[in-house]
DNA sequence: TAATATACTGTAAAAATATACAGTATAAAT
DNA sequence: ATTTATACTGTATATTTTTACAGTATATTA
């Protein structure tokens, strides 16, 4: 029922370019211009189906009142839902679809840096940094840390959120909780693997 | 000659808010009913001298023809850009020009609920909820708000952020931080407006 | 074989829209 | 003191545009 019959796909086509070229949706009769039909009906009636079917909506009564839902050519890179991804005990936080528990669309220049996913945060050791259970925590993914930068930092099979402070081979994963001690790592054996750091915050109320 | 008046800056933002929130441009009449004209010519008037500097395209003869040249708030298709609004002490926290810090791009959906603007929070008093200096709490314009919720109240000339508690006429604005202390309100003998709710938070690491 | 869905043509009227024209008001510049 | 630019109101009209209605044709399904 959701499929798109081939005139329908090229209706739906021709108002996403012509809203690309111009930005601005076609009339009727623009439409039956650029494909060839010789009845503004015709064009009508592939936008009744299109609307029908959920690929756009209508203003009724409005010139040019159509609105893009479900865009054609959607596959660009050019949108921007960051990826959030669960704090997993077990593996680094992959972009693998199975650890995207959902996205957020926003501006991923909306902190001082860019970022590349959001981190959900489990448990409270970092409370006293203001970050709470469940806040998204915007990760860069980088290698490149300064001490007391808060960074996501794989140990064997674990994943943390700490602030960082290392002096040649001892690393410390410094929580924000007096009731958790700080991780120390001794790097002539043990290997730690610095996943991101964190450039941002956002918490849902 | 480039620069634009302010109320050319505002049809501009009107101009780009409706397209971005229907995915076609406004007609004269929307225009002047979203920014209280009452005359289409107003918009007219506008939209050609927005033409001439160069920020947008008319196409003469068409409805709702218009396209953006030069976006005043660089955004893309899906959002929008959130103003930011210092937490001023005195007044209540308006969108006019003058109180907005910056504008963040952003989807104004991103968090649970819809919000209006972002108040960059000053001061202490809600540290223990999480909530630093500079933050910036998404407020939603309402004053329809449970005790328990995060509010932005205005208190004669003060504008504050706190907890709500309200009973009867009593009204308890509850800080998150113990040197500070609750202001209660006797609703009888001071005015107290809710001008909105927080629904979400950012920060910049 | 009839019914149904797709895919149109052609026409027309009502409604939406752009846009010209004639004014008014105010502040800043000359 | 007069011009100039900004910022409108109010009205009117030609044009654009939506959208309903009446058909035609063809392929697919029942």
């Amino acid at each position: 029922m959701k499929e798109l019959t081939k005139q329908q796909s090229k209706v739906l086509a021709c108002v996403e370019v012509y809203l690309n070229q111009t930005g601005f949706p076609p009339t009727r009769a623009e439409i039956c211009k650029e494909l060839g039909f010789k009845s503004p009906n015709a064009a009508e009636m592939h936008l009744r189906a299109l609307e029908k079917k959920g690929f756009i909506s209508i203003q009724s009564g409005s010139s040019r009142g159509i609105s893009i839902l479900k865009s054609q050519q959607s596959f660009e890179s050019s949108r921007e839902e960051m990826p959030v991804i669960g704090l997993v005990a077990a593996g680094s936080p992959t972009l693998a679809e199975e650890n995207i528990e959902k996205r957020v669309a926003c501006d991923p220049n909306m902190f001082s840096d860019s970022f590349d996913y959001f981190l959900k945060v489990k448990g409270l050791s970092m409370i006293e940094a203001g970050i709470h259970e469940d806040d998204l925590v915007a990760i860069k993914k980088t290698s490149d840390v300064k001490n007391g930068d808060l960074v996501v930092v794989r140990l064997e099979d674990e994943v943390t959120l700490k602030y960082f402070k290392k002096n040649n081979h001892n690393l410390e994963l410094i929580p924000a909780n007096k009731d958790f001690r700080t991780i120390k790592v001794d790097l002539r054996k043990e290997e730690a693997f610095v996943e991101g750091k964190s450039v941002g915050l956002i918490r849902t109320h």
